[in-house]
This record gives structure tokens, C-alpha cells and sequence, in this order.
DNA sequence: AATGAATGAGAGTTCATTCAT
DNA sequence: AATGAATGAACTCTCATTCAT
């Protein structure tokens, strides 16, 4: 392995570290010293990797927000898109419990830290247009049925899925009855359900 | 004013204080001297009513939880009760945002807190319950549509609600454009909006 | 003794062993641990007298410039107080080695340091000006030769004590030989000199 | 360029990398990393050149004093050469202000390194023993006063020009009042000064 | 009931130095 | 001859907690 993808993978080792720490004890457990370990590197390396705590945080998010890309397919029909990106995210969020551990504390850290709360409204944004644009095609095509304003809607659908980001929806089955209700709801039900 | 009210009147400063810090700098940012400092006293003096830092998070967890009993009132039609809670929870979030700071960093504590852990997940299963009580009978007495399963859309509920909790939502329209599709979905609507 | 002695004396050795610490070792080697465990204290206590390293440097600084007070006594012939001064200057730093080491310290870091630069420039203002008068007198009253101008006498006189700071004066005889010529050439050498 | 060549060349570029950095930043502020980025390489050439810190410098201490030899040239009457000495010295310093603060420097560094302090005691005793045969010579060859011993006014000179050296007194025109003054009452004073 | 003073444990960060390449 | 990567040791500063008064 060439020196610079040694580096590279000691950069991702050490965000991988930090973001099971933070997932696991939140920023307010967050120690250097444990992510430096965790990565099986000595603090000071750590810190010639990442200059400042600061950086290592952005590092993490920059990671955790890409977790989130491949959930939003352009591929198939509106209702079929929509359908996926709902499932796709509480499939994401089960399977990597920690994504959502993450993402919340995220969220809270927004208020504080200008840079995460610009990030976050961007990406709610970005994410809104897209969703309240898949409802109206989904309605014109006619395979959804949606009656209501497109903003409304994408809105109860991302404060559902944003909900279910928080610890405490993982340790009850509201999660899950929130999100089949909403697929009755926008009739993008389907059969079938892994 | 009596010695035992000095005392009580002292305990519940300290616990404002805190609840205050908590909602400024969540937990990450909570320190014992500046709680004692807000409350005008000495950090021994902290700790001479609150043995520990975690003895005085359980106050600021109770004193949080207690602000929501008045959301929930047992009067007049189903419909107007919902109607009422949800906008009651909401009205509650805008006039004192902190709370819903508290709540989310309470939240997220949860998971590394056994404690706060089952005092949310009962509150959750009450609130549930509650919910869905109120969603039956509206259905029965015909005045609320909700054709579905109660407890997917009590779950849509408390997950809207819960969502609104996060700080990111109170920057956005997000919150309220989904609070509003609500209640049209629910068929609660009243033409008057506060 | 009451607290606010206890905490004064406290105050006091901590800026005595710091001084202590500088002059052995200088800025560069001085260690808030080495001087808080020399003051027979833990390192919390040294910054709860001194927020930070910075301001307990500013108390030795005080307190070094202070030991110069006494070198100065308006008292006698200005030939007299002159001489007085040479030897008091002299004697100070040859019976407290470590003044001169601080002092040294302080003429370097004046150059990185703006407001030890600004102490120190006043200082030497109010210095000359003094040494100045006692000069003009001295030579009106006729007991002092000094027939050049005032300034440049000043001047001699101010460099030579201030080279006398410097360690490497107090490894070699030139002090002493530099002083006694001094007198000398002033005119106010005194046949006793202890 | 010759392969020994180069490497002196880098040699000479760290020594003055590391001059200037202590000039500006003292001892105190010495930090290999900067040495060498300033001299463009890495830090672990630097440790290739130099082993250690203290090699390095002993590299600028070697380059410091070396910067004086051009101010004592045997050329002319004793009272001319005392005269360019002087002159030679204070230029040297107002031309490259770095000198005096490196100088003054290794003055105290002496206080804690043997082998700074027995090269400057060395040099010192062998500048007073030219500039007392100057001095002696120069009354016998009767064109210097100087009518009192030669040690005291060797001495007198060299604390003079030592305090020149400090930074402190190149902010208060104290050091050229002094110098000033100084060749008046040697006697060597000229009509002309550059 | 209240406090000033004190502390142990630990936090993030820095730095001279080393070593494989 | 030169470097990127790594480290141990140390640094200043913080914080919940304790205790004598």
C-alpha cells in the first residue's frame, strides 16, 4: 500500500473511531485520547491528522451526512421513489444504529456551531424541494394520492424520518407504525415488506 | 418565609439555572460553577442541595417533564382535544424554546442514562395511549375522520411532535407546515388559527 | 491568622516561588506545576490564585520592580543620595542575585510583551529623570563635578547599573570596577566603602 | 555546486533561520518545526544537520559572536581605534537589531549552560585585556585623558555597550546619550559622527 | 446554611525526537 | 540527503467535588 493511501486510511480510521465514539457516549464523552486509541494511534498522532478536536468533528460529519446519499434513487416512479427513500432511511438507521446516535447529536450541536447549523439547514432544504417535487410528479402521474398541499406533506415526512433519528424511537415500534401509516397516508404502500 | 421555604425556593433556582444552562449549552456545556453563579450562590453551596452534578440533572429532568402536563386537557370532544394538544405542544415549544432544547438533549441522554431511558419510554407508552384513546373515540363519535389504525397515527403524532423538539425544526417552517397538514389529515382543522 | 491573610500569604509565595523559578531557570523553563509544588500546593490551587500563567507572571513582575523602591532615599547631599543609590543598586543585586536574573528576564521579554515594554520604558523615564535632577543639583550646589551635560551622565550612569543585571557581570569583576569608576569620575566616591 | 557545498549551505540556512527566530522569538520561543520551515526543509532534516536543539544552538551561538570581530581593527592611534570600537559596535547593533537580542539571550542562557557561560567569560576577559592595553597606551602616547585606571574604564565601556545590547535600550535613545558621553570624557570624541 | 480554599484526575494540545522509506 | 508519519513526555488549564470554618 503507497504511503498516501496509508494516510488516507488512517484519516478515515481515526473519523470511523470518532464517530462510534460520539455515537456511543455523544460529544460530551468525546476524549481524544480514546478515538486515538480506538484507531490504535498515539494522541499525537491524532493531532497530526486532525490540528484541533474542532477538525476531527468536521470530519465526522462530512462522513455522516454521506451515509445518507444512496437513499434518495432517481429510479422508478414517483410513489416507488418515495416509498424506497422512506424505507431506505429506516433501513439505514436499523442497520447502523449509531448513523442516528450521530445525526441527533448533530442536530442538538447545531444550535451551537454555526458551521453544523448551516450545514443542516442546507441539506433540509435540498431535501425538502426534492421530496415536495417526487409528491406533485407523484400526484399528476397519478399513482399517488396525495391530496393535499406538497408542502405539508414533505414536511410530515421529514419530521417523521427525523424523529426516528433519535435514540429513543429505536426502543419502541413507533418508528415503524409512523412510517407504515405514512406509506397508507401517501398510498405508496406496497405489498410487500422486507 | 420560613427556613423550609428559603430552601425549596433555593433548590428550584438552582434547578432553573441549570435547566437554562442546559438549554444554552446543552449538556456538553453544563458546569456546576456557572449554575451556581446564574442562581447567585457559592458551587459549595450547589452541592450542599445537590450532592452531585447527575442529583441536579434529575431535578432540571423532572422540572422539564412536568412542563408538558398542561397540554393535555380533558375537555370537550375528541377532535378539540387533539387539536388542542397539538397546538398546545407547539405553543409551548415557540413561547419557551428551551424546552425543547431540554427535551432533545434529555433525549439524546437517554441512551446512556437507564434512568432517563424509562422515564421517557413510559411517558412515551402513556402518551400513546393516551392518544389513541382519544383517536378511537373520535372516530366513533364521527367527528374525526381517521379511517386507519390508531396506533400508526398516534405514532405520526408523537413523531411529528417529537420531531419539532429538535432545535433544526424551529429554524425552518418545517415544523409548522407539518403540524397543519396534521390536523387537516386528522380532519381536526378549526378555521380559527392563533 | 484570618482567611484574608491565609490567602494573602498564599498569594505571596506563590509569586515568591515563581520569582524563585524565573530566575533559575528563566521564562523559558519556568512550569506552573514546579511552582505550585515549591509553594507546597496542587496546580488547581496556583490557578485559583492566578487564572493563568500569564497573570502570575504579572505578580512577579510587581513584585521586582518593587524591590528597586528602596535603592532611592531623598535624603542628604544630592552628591550623597547619588553615591547611596550606586551602592544600594549594587548591593541589591549582589545580595539578591536572582533580582538581577528577573530583571534581565523582564529587559527581554519587554520586546514581546507590551505592557511589561510600557512598565519598563516609564520606568526608565521616571529613572532618568530623577537621576538627571540630582545631577543639575549636585553640580549648582558644587559638591559634584560632573561639568558635561546631565543627560549623557544620566545615561552612563543607567547602562552600567542596568549591564550589572546581567549574570554575566556577576561571574567577573567588571561591575565592581565599572561602579567604583563611576564614582570616581562623578566625584562623589566616599573614602569608606563597605 | 559541489555536494559539500550544498550541505553547507543548508547548514549555514538553519543556523540563520534559527538566529532570526531567536531574535524575535527568544529561547523561549525557539521551535525546531519553525527553524526549519523557515529554511524551507523538513524538521527531520533539520535533526539530520543538527541531532539536537542544543546543537543547533550552539551553531547560532557560534555565528553570533563571530558577527563582532569586524569591530576592534588594529589600525591607527589607540584613542581612533577606541573611538571606531565604539562606534563600530553601537552601528553593528543599530544596523542589525537581531545581534543585541541573540546576544543578550545567550547572556542569560549563560546563567544555566557552561559552556555559553565560560565562551562569553572568555571572551569578556580578553576584550578587557585589549581595550586596557588600548586605553593604557593611549595616555601614554598622550592623546587619550583617561587619567584613572584602566581597569575601571575598560569596565565602564564594556557595561556600556553590553547594556546596549538590550532591547530595552534601543527604544530610549539612553544608549546613544551614553555612548555619546563616553567619548567625551575618554577623550576621543571627533567632530564628525556618521 | 453558606463559603473560600483546595485538590485529583483528566482534558486538549505541543514539541523534540525517531524511524522507515 | 530528505521526508512523512509517529510518538512519549510534558505542558497549561478545567472541573466536580470536598472540607474547615
Amino acid at each position: 500500500m503507497s504511503a498516501r493511501a496509508v494516510a488516507e486510511k488512517r484519516r478515515l480510521d481515526l473519523i470511523s473511531a470518532a464517530y462510534h465514539a460520539i455515537a456511543e457516549h455523544g460529544f460530551e464523552g468525546l476524549r481524544t485520547r480514546d478515538v486515538a486509541a480506538e484507531a490504535g494511534v498515539n494522541v499525537a498522532t491524532l493531532h497530526y491528522y486532525f490540528p484541533t478536536k474542532e477538525s476531527l468533528i468536521r470530519g465526522v460529519v462530512d462522513h455522516a451526512m454521506s451515509r445518507f446519499q444512496s437513499t434518495l434513487t432517481p429510479r422508478g416512479a414517483p410513489a416507488v421513489q418515495l416509498r424506497n427513500h422512506l424505507r431506505a432511511v429506516r433501513r439505514l438507521l436499523l442497520d447502523e444504529p449509531e448513523l442516528g446516535a450521530v445525526m441527533a447529536e448533530l442536530a442538538l450541536r447545531a444550535a451551537r456551531d454555526q458551521a453544523i447549523q448551516d450545514l443542516l439547514a442546507g441539506t433540509f432544504l435540498a431535501w425538502q424541494r426534492t421530496m415536495r417535487g417526487l409528491l406533485r410528479r407523484g400526484v399528476k402521474e397519478g399513482n399517488m394520492r396525495a391530496e393535499l398541499d406538497s408542502a405539508g406533506v414533505a414536511a410530515i415526512v421529514m419530521a417523521t424520518l427525523t424523529a426516528c433519528m433519535l435514540p429513543v424511537m429505536n426502543t419502541s415500534p413507533i418508528g415503524d407504525q409512523a412510517l407504515g401509516q405514512l406509506e397508507k397516508w401517501l398510498g405508496v404502500a406496497s405489498p410487500a415488506r422486507s
